[in-house]
DNA sequence: TGCCAACGTTGGCCACGCCAACCATAACAG
DNA sequence: CTGTTATGGTTGGCGTGGCCAACGTTGGCA
């Protein structure tokens, strides 16, 4: 996420499709078996997955899932300064003060001098702001829906149990 | 994984601490409930964890893990051309061609032109990439493990269950 | 008072996944 | 046979994501 990034627009050709590869389906092969039995390697293709709808489902609303991790977590815990919001988020401290100038900038928070300690920003959810959340609630629902398609409600669960377990283990999660 | 990337050498600064910050416990806050019961943001917590274990594992024993990918291909369908490599392991052309380049360099395979079609490269396993397999599949098994950990060989199996049938669903798998 | 730590900001690096272009070769249509 | 289309390998490049380094500002503490 790093360096004068702010700009997130693609220009994009546009042009003619591709003289060289056009087909959408190259007739995937199967995976090695090694690799199909390999959790790691599952939950990385899962996680790309994942990461190409989220992201496609989130543009398609001109905000990015980041957003929403902020916005969640300012609803959740309340005003809070850019440092505690990239430690709930496990967000670096650059990418946070970006993200934050982009919600700044479209109005879903406000951003003021914190003035016990004029080190810190605190960032506020405004109206819009949690108008905005509840908007990515029903991204967010969607996209489990496409993702987890032919899961029932009890595998869902369970999928949960079984990486929120993982990621404790990790030191991920709270501790 | 494109451009001229042949170079997987990290010189790094190797100087003292960072003179900021330095504590490498920053003590991590909760995430927002928001984001710990969505499937799709544990996956990819989860992944991220996976790939930076799975890179530093392989790293000490100076490989990649897609040089694992390559290798159990090769192992178990037999001698390949770079884009049925690709597409097994759904790599890109491109970063087959890099990937292949260094096993060729270590020895661990071997490149022929296909006589019954100029246009093919044949990779095959050499006796030392068979070795080099082996090898990578202890790593492999103790990735599992450190990532794991505290799931039972049921959870285990049930975890493998509940992404393959995610991917399946995905169109990422067989079909 | 002086030192160190934390905060916010800017700039940058690199791996990753992907695309575009190119040439050589093959397959196919007329 | 000939033109067209498709495939394979290679090189170069791009955009994103995660992260680090450095700096000025401010607060906490000995």
């Amino acid at each position: 996420m790093g360096g004068h990034r702010l700009t997130h627009d693609r220009p994009g050709p546009a042009g003619q499709p591709a003289i060289d590869d056009a087909g959408p389906h190259p007739d995937p092969l199967p995976w090695p078996s090694r690799l199909r039995s390999l959790p790691s390697w599952l939950v990385g293709k899962t996680s790309s997955h994942a990461h190409r709808v989220t992201t496609e489902a989130f543009a398609a609303i001109s905000a990015r899932k980041y957003h929403y991790a902020l916005l969640a977590s300012l609803a959740e815990f309340g005003p809070s300064s850019q440092a505690d919001l990239g430690r709930r988020c496990s967000f670096d401290r650059s990418d946070v003060a970006i993200l934050v100038n982009e919600l700044l900038e479209a109005g879903y928070v406000e951003r003021t001098q914190d003035p016990a300690d004029r080190r810190r920003n605190i960032v506020a959810l405004t109206p819009a702001g949690r108008e905005r959340l509840a908007e990515f609630d029903r991204v967010a629902a969607g996209i489990q829906e496409r993702l987890l398609g032919p899961l029932g409600a009890d595998e869902r669960a369970e999928l949960v149990r079984l990486l929120t377990r993982v990621l404790d283990h990790l030191g991920g999660v709270v501790h």
